[in-house]
DNA sequence: TAACTTTGCTTAACGGTGTTAGATTATTTT
DNA sequence: AAAATAATCTAACACCGTTAAGCAAAGTTA
């Protein structure tokens, strides 16, 4: 009766080393390297094996998704329990959402689609690509006002509204739950305390 | 000798068909689904003759984030060239970005190393993925004065605030040229930023 | 015109991928 | 010990990126 209860504590056990696996060749290889033929190697298995516990490939991205989100739950949970004021928790709760994308950078990418493709485009110092953003710096530079223009000064700006857009635009992309008033709502309110922050 | 042009100008024309080609695939059945047999199926070769034009498949990635770029800046160009106002056209600027990142979906994803790896995650209701967003939105909600507590202005701030976090992330994943100083910065004045306005 | 060289392109292959079916081995049950 | 079940592996399929070898048409030279 009893061996059962042993025999599935071992498939829990495969189950929970393939999951491990999988995060140690991506934290080793990257993403890219993450091949089913490789997780059997190092659990000792065949590939065939891992479909008994996951249906497929994608089976397993997403169960460290969930992974993920459980982490990162628990750890805004726990950088809130010593502090009262609303406004210093929510702080802390971006801020313990910060500190996860970096500390479990494999699982914050899985969760929210973060990849670097071809980082060689810009390694490659292809003048095209810095177009763009030298428009907008240079526009920055332009709007705030003298005693205040130094190259950090405007960095920060620059950064703080391409981390706005941008990501907006990430999470539009990856999801598709928002509305587009919604959305425009973010991006003007947004835009817009930016540029009244600069013009001060 | 004016042949030897020609045969040029075809050659130039194949290399911007395998451009054209590997776009169409993207747009058509998404990342995932472009390989070189594809793209050569398209424009009626064999696999191998794009590597006459591209020396491998990373190379077509890179010229088509070049080509993004490129197309970039110019719908940036044109957004301010009737605008006088620095404010107006920084506005502007943003909004092209903004436009671009949705008219060229998939070049931007590409650009930017935005992709949705598995969203079936969030389509398949998962509780566990609603966690950390139900967190936030609550102490969101908490602090926001009563008189203003509606769903929709909660949801604003709520996007706007991860729109910032994630983007920031997100843009020191895909490239490090930012210092960690900045980082904090941005990140701390953003936060901050929002939170003020959230309590007035 | 005939032989040689270059060009354009294809076929075939290598080692890799995710995935499935069938055979094989080990374990448990009768 | 025999039969049934479970656990695991081998082999294969169809695809992937990439490279080498070969073929056939075109251009060049003698």
């Amino acid at each position: 009766m009893a061996s059962k209860e042993r025999i599935q504590r071992l498939k829990d056990d495969t189950r929970c080393n393939i999951l491990e696996a999988s995060l140690s060749i991506v934290k080793e290889e990257g993403w890219s390297a993450l091949s089913m033929r490789k997780i059997a190697d190092k659990i000792e298995y065949t590939a065939p094996i891992i479909y008994e516990y996951f249906s497929n490939k994608d089976a397993i991205l997403q169960e460290l998704t969930r992974v993920g989100y459980v982490k990162l739950a628990k750890k805004m949970q726990e950088a809130i329990v010593d502090l009262t004021d609303p406004a210093e928790q929510l702080e802390a709760m971006w801020l313990a959402y910060w500190n996860f994308a970096f500390a479990e950078k494999e699982l914050y990418q899985v969760m929210y689609g973060v990849q670097m493709n071809c980082c060689a485009a810009f390694e490659s110092g292809c003048p095209d690509i810095a177009g763009p953003s030298d428009m907008l710096w240079n526009k920055i530079e332009e709007l705030v006002p003298v005693e205040k223009r130094t190259e950090e000064y405007i960095d920060t700006k620059y950064y703080t509204f391409w981390s706005v857009v941008h990501g907006l635009i990430s999470i539009n992309m990856t999801r598709q739950l928002t509305t587009d008033e919604l959305n425009r709502q973010v991006l003007k309110d947004a835009i817009g305390g930016i540029i009244t922050s600069i013009k001060n």
